[in-house]
DNA sequence: TTCCTGCTAATTGTATGCAATCGTTTTAGC
DNA sequence: GCTAAAACGATTGCATACAATTAGCAGGAA
């Protein structure tokens, strides 16, 4: 029921059903998933956000239900599903391979990334309650702390929980779905931003800012702080962009 | 390669495939589409939008593969897409049920359509091109005849156009998409918006708001504009989204 | 040489059989 | 008579065979 080590898998022909030789093996070690079209998506989405599949890769159905050892049904319902979501590009007949979208688009996400995670922040200002915004500042205060630690992968895990707490502060979970979901859209073309350490005390200035003013239920400058803030980690990794 | 009448169909038992039986037919009267997969999306996604497939009606696999005279395989990637998109609901082994999001839901939505329509209004009044503030004009003009007529279906798609034409002057394709699919997943629940007619000069008078101020580039006051009519617009069906 | 046409190979799209899961009902036990 | 467990039925999930479309290539004509 879950998916196994891809690389031992009896190649016989077809015919028999192959279930019994992933019955047990975990791929990693996340809790149990509900169908294997599930758990493909989730790790295929896992390998493109990380980068291990890198923006124009191919997405052969066969070969992935080969190194997967999964039937082609499954595979093919996660690659629709990314494809809905925006992170896999398909066309009808002609495959499937992980989104590079063009210069133009990229700035359309980020912008749409300043404005929605504006608005989150705006809307936290207004509505965040009293243990979220003692939250929201322990993890800022965290964040600092981390700083000095020069942890890169762990700065960046709580960077995302940061964020995540002011999508939730908004109180408002369409809104916070698309945010999210921006976000990972625009997680591939966004690696090693924290390589450079001195950025690391600049974002957290600029987060500075931003939890002030929420902590002050001031809407528009939280709003104003968090499009700033954005706006300025694009401007970070644009040269990264356009070097695919 | 084309979805034929639902009722004709050859009912024999399976093994031979029945790929014959609606080579020619058209439910409709579109253009070719690519994949019966993508056809059933639409076609499904239309339903929904229109209210002839109700929230909370289900959508079992086989029942509508019969309807519709193709296999499973083609329905499931349809209900797979519609479930990604938010217009459907489905659980593992449970099936899938037209959405039916609960009140709050309903009002997050809505809150994320006032901001997307106000930020693409904002970014309108910025960034409209000359043949496009044109073009908006025309399409309000050509609104305010139409009160007169009084025929509410027209209206509808005139007024879709004037939304959409804003949309596009946003010059940002992603944020567009985004505005247009909340716009989608809440149409099933603004059914009978416009047949009170005094409510069609009421919406005329706010787009004179709205488009006053992206004539003068007025980001601010589009927003707000737009913010204040989408809201007004949900007051007014409110009452028949609680009647669910 | 260049362009067009028809074939071929590879990949995606669809159909169908079977397995697994879930909800319900029935039955056994208290 | 009521509770709980097991069996049943119905529906979804997965595997695989086959069909259809596309892209690439070979061959021939202009």
């Amino acid at each position: 029921m879950t998916i196994g080590d891809p690389t031992l898998r009896n190649a016989d022909g077809h015919v028999q059903p192959n279930q019994q030789s992933r019955t047990q093996l975990r791929g990693s070690e996340n809790a149990e998933k509900t169908t294997l079209a599930e758990e493909l998506r989730s790790q295929l989405a896992d390998d493109i956000v990380c980068g291990a599949l890198p923006p124009g890769t191919p997405l052969d159905e066969s070969d992935v239900a080969r190194r997967f050892g999964v039937s082609r049904t499954p595979v093919r319902e996660a690659i629709r599903q990314l494809t809905a979501s925006g992170l896999v590009d398909s066309r009808a007949h002609r495959g499937a391979v992980v989104a590079r979208p063009n210069i133009e688009r990229l700035n359309s996400m980020f912008e749409a990334m300043a404005e929605l995670e504006a608005l989150c922040a705006g809307l936290s200002a207004e509505r965040m309650t009293a243990p979220d915004r003692h939250g929201l500042e322990a993890l800022h205060e965290q964040l600092r702390v981390m700083i000095q630690a020069g942890n890169p992968q762990r700065f960046h895990e709580m960077n995302e929980a940061f964020h995540n707490a002011i999508y939730a502060g908004s109180q408002n979970t369409y809104i916070a779905e698309m945010t999210l979901a921006t976000r990972v859209r625009v997680q591939p073309f966004r690696r090693a931003q924290f390589r450079n350490l001195g950025r690391l005390s600049k974002s957290h200035a600029e987060h500075d800012r931003v939890v002030v003013a929420i902590m002050r239920g001031d809407h528009v400058g939280a709003a104003a702080a968090m499009r700033d803030h954005i706006q300025t980690v694009r401007g970070e990794y644009e040269l990264y962009a356009v070097s695919l």
